[in-house]
DNA sequence: ACCGTAACATCACAGCTGTGTGGTAAACAA
DNA sequence: TTGTTTACCACACAGCTGTGATGTTACGGT
């Protein structure tokens, strides 16, 4: 065997050098010439782990949604063990949302990538992913709340997240962190409140 | 005074040019040449009109922007003699939502360009612009119709209708356009109940 | 008839892109 | 030591980009 290299290290560290050419010029930035560059490296050392250009994009792709679902699962394991359904369901609906310096960095890439799957069919499947787990997290969320309407419920809070985390890192200066909390604690009342009421009307 | 051409004419035909390359393949398929081709025209001819691609892509922006505030203010104008506000209220906030061909068109370039505006400094003034007015348009919509919360309520249905229109131009196939309206007409009628139930409560 | 000019066309060039191809150096097995 | 394989480097090439520069029409006023 020849030379031995920490194979997943270069690639996290080629992944990363994409992920903030994405953040810092959206695309069309991302060449293989500059991602090399900037992970200081050699094109052709980065051609020697992505056979292509495509190639190295959808698997940055599939990257970064593992890193974001990688940090919901965390906080289902982690908060699973006694805890608070309201505090869960703020919190795993909040990684969705550019709060932070990490968030927003992976919020931007996938945004990124996802709108460029409108044209670029190669990342139609990472798209379609990201469309059935985001409902389905938020379906599950709301079912276990008791919440009625849920389709049309989970449409509405996946539009709303959908909605704060593009106007987040899109727009400058941004809505604060603070106000993004803000409206989606007000919304996550406002759906308790409006099942109280059907409750209480309705008992069951 | 040399040949006569409709100039106003020739932008507009350029205009829906750059408008089909951005919906079919984003801002790189927007180049001077293929925006000439897809107008037929030769791109000496476009670049008579526009000094630089940058001058194109920006004056096209304005466009677009200029198109739907038009449909905006032609609502206004058309229902403000004698119009129910619920409906008015759903009316305009339904031009900012892909529910057909020209409003799925329209957002799409509009969403295209202000995505572009992360990283190009150039699309930064119209980015605010569309900012400042749909929170403007939406706080106006709500203070009218008596809500209470006015700045938090603005900024969740200005992130809800933006999230609509994203995933109704991002994915596909997307939400359909009767689930929108679904959400849309949930959500008011929510912000009218909750309203109510703080009116009961606190009469004045 | 003439000419200025708006409208359009063409050529050229540097810069960037992805990628095919081939070379080189280092670590390990034999 | 020899050889093999992995990791990396370098060159070349066609294709695309925006844009400067320089034509070429065709119409309108005089």
């Amino acid at each position: 065997m020849p030379r031995k290299v920490d194979v997943a290290r270069r690639r996290q560290q080629i992944f990363d050098a994409v992920f903030r050419l994405l953040v810092r010029g959206g695309v069309e930035q991302a060449s293989l010439r500059k991602v090399a560059d900037e992970a200081g490296l050699n094109i052709g050392a980065v051609r020697n782990y992505f056979d292509s250009h495509q190639e190295l994009m959808t698997a940055a792709a599939r990257e970064v949604l593992d890193r974001i679902t990688a940090r919901l699962t965390a906080d289902a394991a982690e908060l699973e063990a006694g805890a608070d359904r309201a505090e869960l369901t703020r919190t795993m609906l909040s990684e969705l949302l550019p709060l932070d310096d990490v968030r927003r960095y992976e919020t931007t890439v996938m945004f990124t990538l996802v709108e460029q799957g409108r044209f670029t069919p190669a990342y139609a499947a990472l798209s379609r992913e990201i469309y059935r787990g985001t409902r389905q997290l938020i379906r599950e969320i709301l079912t276990r709340a008791g919440i009625a309407d849920v389709e049309v419920e989970t449409e509405r809070l996946a539009a709303l997240i959908d909605g704060l985390a593009f106007n987040g890192i899109t727009y400058q200066p941004p809505p604060s962190p603070e106000l993004q909390l803000q409206v989606l604690d007000f919304h996550l009342d406002q759906l308790r409140q409006a099942n109280r009421g059907r409750s209480s009307r309705r008992p069951g």
